[in-house]
RNA sequence: GCUCCGUUAGUGAAGUGGUUAACACGCAAGAUUCUCAUUCUUGAAGCACGGGUUCGACCCCCGUACGGAGUACCA
């Protein structure tokens, strides 16, 4: 057989050599233990939590050791891809804000390692395949996928290995004859590597997460070039990585099974491999099962990046959260540099789980607590806004109407040490504070429990002659005392507590009542600060409704 | 079927051949606060199972079970 008439017959438009190619990408110039790390999503319009998972773990890297982190489209595979789904991708990242190097934008290739999309990269791929039939490491294959499903199924009654390899590898020693006739016949076809692997030996591989493993060889014959020219994922991978000087590989686990199939083709290429960083699956509770599963992008929709951005997450929280599962280290160096920004954290792969990280709702919802009270009151202003004019336009209408008046009311208990936690969510603000806008106000005013009515409307009565604007937190309490006193209530939580037969009530009730007339609920920030924000105007204007409303 | 990976409280997770097996979320109780939100204290709850190696194993080895992944002209 003679390989250069092979490669020529079926490549004869590739004129270009590897050496040429290659010499177009040229070693990287980076400072010493800099790493090269990339994104190579789909353009399936679907971005989830594992996505983002990897590149926080590829951004990382590459910047947190003086290297780059890129872009790359990986769109081999066309029966999947979505119109617009590039742009989806790159919205993604940048709205959680991890800034790629170089690689694809929407405006086209930013970057010296171009083209960033596999699609734009046929002749280099083809360059390689043609390179390789001339040494005998790669053929075509005129199997058709009923044969393939033959072959499958016989594999499985005789109980042996499925795939592609030994006798099963019905193209891998055809005459040219028998190659000339399907061409000919106009056959498609594919292009397989030549494997001499053997199941039985195991190659040591060290993944930078998982640690020392072994695995088995690889002894199919696998396509490297699909039918349409275009290379499968573990060819693009091993082309693309050597040409763009990756020097760290962040992928799912999933990938694992396949590592000596492209560990492989580099050897085979000549070139060295990467080192690889497989992270542990994403996990979700299955609803139905209850078992711990992988998430799917089928089956739950909930799990996209976009969900988290409708329910009003705080991007940073959700980067926080994915932290915190990345690296079982940082809560606890986030609790010792609460205001350091995220990216001061010595992140390593090696504090990296190994089994699978189940993603929490209840976990993301206090770090983004945490998160919250960490801004400032200009800052939630302007999330929400930002948020409720894309999901709660009539909320959005009211929130920005007076900006200083809604600021003052996200400033309450912000800042100091024990900030206020009241916002996981930017949906949490509604019901937070919806009291304060009339047109929102529906007071439930129910009473403490042993506080009657006409208690409640004398209490309010005398508390309206004696309510000032000037009151601090301090006087604004006396008065609550004072008034405890005048009807018989307690006004020492410790002396009620000790005889509450011999009292109507304390002085919490006082306030209650106060609460539940201004804030027409039971619980609300501050009163004194509330009042002071509503104006003197409208808290006589609510001591009445709330006295009209128990008469 | 075969290959590979994994298994520490409800969840995430640290960790070592000899420990009272961290910590966090959640849960429970209590304290503080006029309520709530905070904050603090305390508590319940764990090394999948069976062998072996060893003076001693959660940690090392071998099995079993369970979970996960892969086994495509998808990535």
């Amino acid at each position: 057989m003679d390989y250069n008439l092979l490669a020529e017959r079926l490549f004869p438009h590739i004129t270009k050599t590897p050496e040429e190619i290659l010499a177009q990408y040229p070693k990287r110039q980076l400072p010493e233990g800099a790493k090269v790390t990339r994104m190579g999503p789909s353009p399936t319009g679907f971005m989830h939590l594992g996505n983002l998972y990897g590149a926080l773990v590829d951004e990382r890297l590459a910047h947190q050791s003086g290297g780059v982190f890129y872009l790359r489209i990986e769109d081999t595979d066309k029966k999947r891809e979505v119109e617009g789904g590039v742009q989806v991708i790159i919205d993604a990242f940048s709205s959680f804000g991890l800034p790629f190097d170089e690689g694809a934008t929407l405006e086209g290739d930013k970057g010296d390692y171009g083209p960033y999309r596999q699609s734009q990269r046929a002749e280099i791929y083809q360059t390689f395949v043609k390179d390789l039939m001339k040494k005998g490491l790669a053929y075509p294959c005129f199997a058709t996928e009923e044969e393939l499903a033959q072959m499958r199924a016989k594999q499985e009654e005789r109980k042996e290995n499925y795939g592609y390899y030994g006798e099963y590898a019905v193209w891998r020693d055809r005459p040219m004859e028998d190659i000339e006739k399907e061409l000919q016949k106009g056959t498609p076809y594919v292009v397989r590597f030549r494997s001499e692997g053997n199941i039985e030996h195991k190659i040591k591989h060290d993944d930078l997460i998982k640690g020392k493993m072994e695995v088995t060889e690889n002894d199919q014959d696998v396509v490297i070039l699909k039918s349409d020219g275009i290379p499968t994922y573990h060819f693009a991978h091993v082309v693309d990585d050597h040409l763009m000087g990756t020097t760290v590989v962040v992928r799912g686990e999933e990938w694992l099974a396949t590592l000596p199939v492209h560990l492989q083709l580099f050897r085979a290429m000549g070139w060295k491999p990467p080192k690889y960083a497989h992270t542990a699956q994403l996990m979700k509770i299955d609803e139905v099962t209850g078992t711990k599963r992988k998430l799917s992008k089928r089956k739950d929709p909930e799990l996209a990046l976009t969900f988290y951005k409708q329910q009003g997450y705080p991007t940073q929280s959700v980067l926080e959260y994915l932290m915190t599962l990345l690296n079982s280290n940082y809560e606890e160096w986030r609790r010792a540099n609460p205001e350091k920004p995220m990216n001061d954290f010595p992140f390593s792969t090696k504090k990296m789980s190994v089994s699978g990280a189940l993603f929490g709702i209840d976990k993301l919802k206090d770090v983004s607590k945490n998160v919250i009270s960490r801004m400032t009151a200009k800052e939630v202003y302007d999330e929400i806004a930002a948020w409720s004019r894309e999901n709660d336009p009539d909320f959005y209408t009211l929130f920005t109407r007076d900006p200083d008046y809604t600021q003052a009311i996200l400033a309450i208990g912000r800042g100091g040490k024990k900030p206020r936690k009241d916002l996981a969510l930017w949906s949490d603000a509604k019901p937070y504070m919806d009291f304060m806008f009339d047109e929102r106000f529906t007071p439930d005013y129910t009473m403490p429990e042993h506080v009657s009515n006409e208690d409640a409307r004398s209490i309010l009565t005398e508390f309206d002659g004696m309510f000032s604007m000037e009151d601090t937190p301090e006087s604004f309490f006396e008065k609550m005392k004072q008034i405890a006193q005048n009807h018989g209530y307690a006004t020492e939580m410790k002396a009620y507590k000790q005889n509450p037969e011999q009292y109507r009530g304390n002085v919490g009730d006082v306030s209650m009542v106060v609460r539940i007339a201004i804030a027409g609920r039971q619980n609300a920030p501050d009163m004194q600060l509330v009042m002071q924000i509503l104006g003197e105007q409208r808290v006589h204007e609510r001591i009445q409704q709330c006295k009209d409303a128990l008469a």
